[in-house]
DNA sequence: AACCCGGCCAACCGCAAAGAT
DNA sequence: GATCTTTGCGGTTGGCCGGGT
């Protein structure tokens, strides 16, 4: 047998916290703490959920909460780990003392992530949107030009962000000084013409001689191209004349600290996954059930490459 | 002044692991 | 061991607010 369930939800009210609930709720858990959240509400006079009474506290009321903004550190805090974690938002927030996985969850969706894009970083991989289509490109024909148009239809924004609004330098020197360029990609305040742009530039890579041989399955190039500093280039070891040169400045024209610091981010979070990758395939006989990851992140933290071993001295909390 | 729009964030929902019976 | 609740987590939503028109 089990218990009782935790509460009737027709009883019990929803929305907004008032004051009042908050001061019952905070002076309840003062003196009894917060063994049983089924019957916290009950005992505290609140006609809320268990449920509702331990989000409101965990995530507002609990007194060693931060409530200010985020700080620079605790922002590349959250952009190292989570290119390292994903959306592991709980861990994350264990890193960052005073903040709840809802706060740098938020915090992560409103900012950060557009912060990244900005910079010309997809904010889902880490890389550069530019890696991202130089990928694209070196699928072959005929699934190359499919998830270009899938790729395009996921990023315009960003892309139309890259290309519109920030300094970024896209060599298409296959045009010869713009002769060859079709008439259709003229005019660069189009913004459906910069879409087409480039469409044109991964048609046009995907038929480069450098370009790896079409006939065989794709490898990441990750591995052999470079990310440093916020420049970004491009196909592995070619000098093909192709390449997509973005520079993540800032209004001044400068590589800011904190542009470099998430450049050195994303290039962690490329060596990480070599590295899981290298201890993955290391484990390819194992059952898949050896390598099922708790909640809490077990499993990724006993593999060869844990996070501490990457970035031991930056973790103020251990993980369990 | 009224309306619209987008950003922000608290709160809710649903799922899964952990724990209790 | 099976069944059920509790807890923790991540995704999503809805309302408030400020800025722009």
């Amino acid at each position: 047998m089990g218990r009782v369930p935790c509460c009737e939800k027709d009883n019990v009210k929803r929305g907004q916290w008032t004051p009042e609930e908050d001061q019952k709720l905070s002076s309840y858990i003062a003196q009894h703490g917060t063994r049983n959240w089924r019957l916290i509400p009950k005992h505290a006079g609140l006609q809320r959920c268990g449920k509702s009474c331990r989000l409101r506290w965990t995530n507002y009321l609990r007194p060693d909460l931060k409530h200010g903004q985020f700080s620079e550190a605790e922002e590349q805090t959250i952009v190292t780990l989570h290119s390292v974690l994903g959306n592991r938002w709980a861990v994350i927030a264990a890193q960052l003392p005073g903040r709840t996985d809802n706060d740098v969850k938020n915090h992560w969706n409103t900012k950060l992530k557009k912060k990244l894009s900005g910079m010309g970083i997809d904010p889902v991989t880490h890389k550069p949107f530019s890696h991202l289509i130089t990928e694209i490109a070196t699928l072959p024909p005929p699934q190359a030009p499919n998830l270009a148009e899938a790729a395009l239809g996921c990023f315009k924004d960003e892309m139309l962000h890259l290309l519109t609004k920030r300094r970024i330098n896209i060599q298409l020197q296959q045009y010869g000084g713009g002769g060859g360029v079709p008439a259709s990609i003229k005019h660069e305040d189009n913004k459906d013409e910069t879409i087409e742009k480039i469409k044109f530039g991964i048609s046009k890579a995907i038929k480069e001689p450098g370009m790896p041989p079409l006939d065989k399955p794709w490898e990441p190039v990750g591995a052999t191209s470079g990310y440093i500093g916020g420049v970004f280039g491009s196909f592995p070891g070619s000098d093909n004349g192709f390449h997509y040169e973005l520079a993540s400045l800032d209004n001044e024209g400068e590589v800011s600290a904190w542009s470099q610091s998430m450049c050195m981010a994303a290039e962690h979070h490329r060596g990480l996954h070599e590295k899981v990758g290298d201890d993955e395939h290391a484990h390819d006989g194992d059952d898949s059930g050896s390598r099922k990851e708790t909640r809490n992140g077990d499993s990724m933290f006993n593999s060869e490459c844990s996070l501490w071993d990457l970035q031991s001295n930056d973790l103020m909390n251990p993980i369990i």
